[in-house]
DNA sequence: ATGGTGGTGCGACCA
């Protein structure tokens, strides 16, 4: 089964780059960010007509969650527990008795601004709902754009962007917080060396010139880690016209 | 070269 995760920057404008996607590589679920739209607007019909069940997370302009899955989701939650949050950045649900969450990272804007420290205590705030699921009976995946890149092989140039935003070390600790002896980074697992980008800024030609990062990440459950037989970046959404600025990062599990 | 492009929505913000 494929698990996917795409933050399409805006579900109007990438509703058939996302249709195509998923007739194409029949995703079991699919995360998506920054819809950028309220629920009552969602298209559901267009998901349901591909024989697929949708969950939004939504509000006008900014932000936005949803999760696609070729099933019923059961206990699906729209926010942390210990974390009141007007932004739409969490959305979670049980697929086939695994707990999937799908989440849009705040970016952070630059280190030491005041949305740096939103992100850190957004992350916080994860850490602290993942240790409280701990004694779940469910395995977790954790899918979304993390807006991290959790090491320097993710990265197009490491020196230009040292102690940058997505790079900066805070944010680089509460990664590894959060996933310490639970969690794997199932891209890097799998391809231990490989240098693979999920997003490249519209701005500068970034896409061309291969200016990118590996921010969108699949965090996977220890206890199911042996499941996942491949994870890889799809860039062939991001060669087509008016593209979203990130592909689709997905993995295929047993 | 210290910006650039793109989405939302129609000015200014976010990324």
């Amino acid at each position: 089964m494929i698990i996917a995760s795409w933050n399409v920057n805006s579900i109007r404008v990438r509703i058939n780059h996302v249709a195509d996607w998923i007739r194409t590589n029949k995703p079991s679920v699919l995360g998506l960010q920054e819809t950028k739209m309220k629920n009552e607007d969602f298209p559901h019909e267009v998901f349901k007509e591909l024989g697929y069940h949708s969950y939004s997370n939504g509000q006008p302009t900014y932000n936005g969650v949803a999760l696609i899955t070729d099933a019923p989701l059961d206990e699906v939650s729209y926010s942390m527990n210990n974390y009141a949050d007007d932004q739409k950045r969490f959305i979670t649900g049980i697929y086939k008795g695994i707990k999937m969450w799908n989440l849009y990272i705040p970016n952070g804007q630059s280190v030491g601004s005041d949305k740096y420290n939103y992100k850190l205590k957004w992350l916080k705030a994860l850490h602290d709902e993942l240790k409280q699921s701990d004694q779940s009976a469910y395995p977790n995946i954790l899918m979304g754009d993390f807006n991290i890149a959790p090491e320097d092989n993710d990265v197009h140039d490491p020196a230009l962007w040292k102690d940058k935003i997505l790079c900066s070390k805070a944010e680089r600790d509460a990664l590894h917080k959060i996933t310490h002896n639970r969690l794997y980074d199932s891209f890097r697992y799998l391809n231990p060396e490989r240098k693979h980008f999920s997003w490249w800024d519209y701005r500068a030609a970034g896409y061309r010139r291969n200016i990118g990062l590996r921010i969108d990440l699949i965090l996977v459950d220890q206890k199911i880690i042996g499941n996942c037989i491949s994870s890889d970046i799809d860039e062939a959404p991001r060669k087509l016209e008016r593209p979203s600025d990130h592909a689709p990062v997905y993995i295929n599990m047993s």
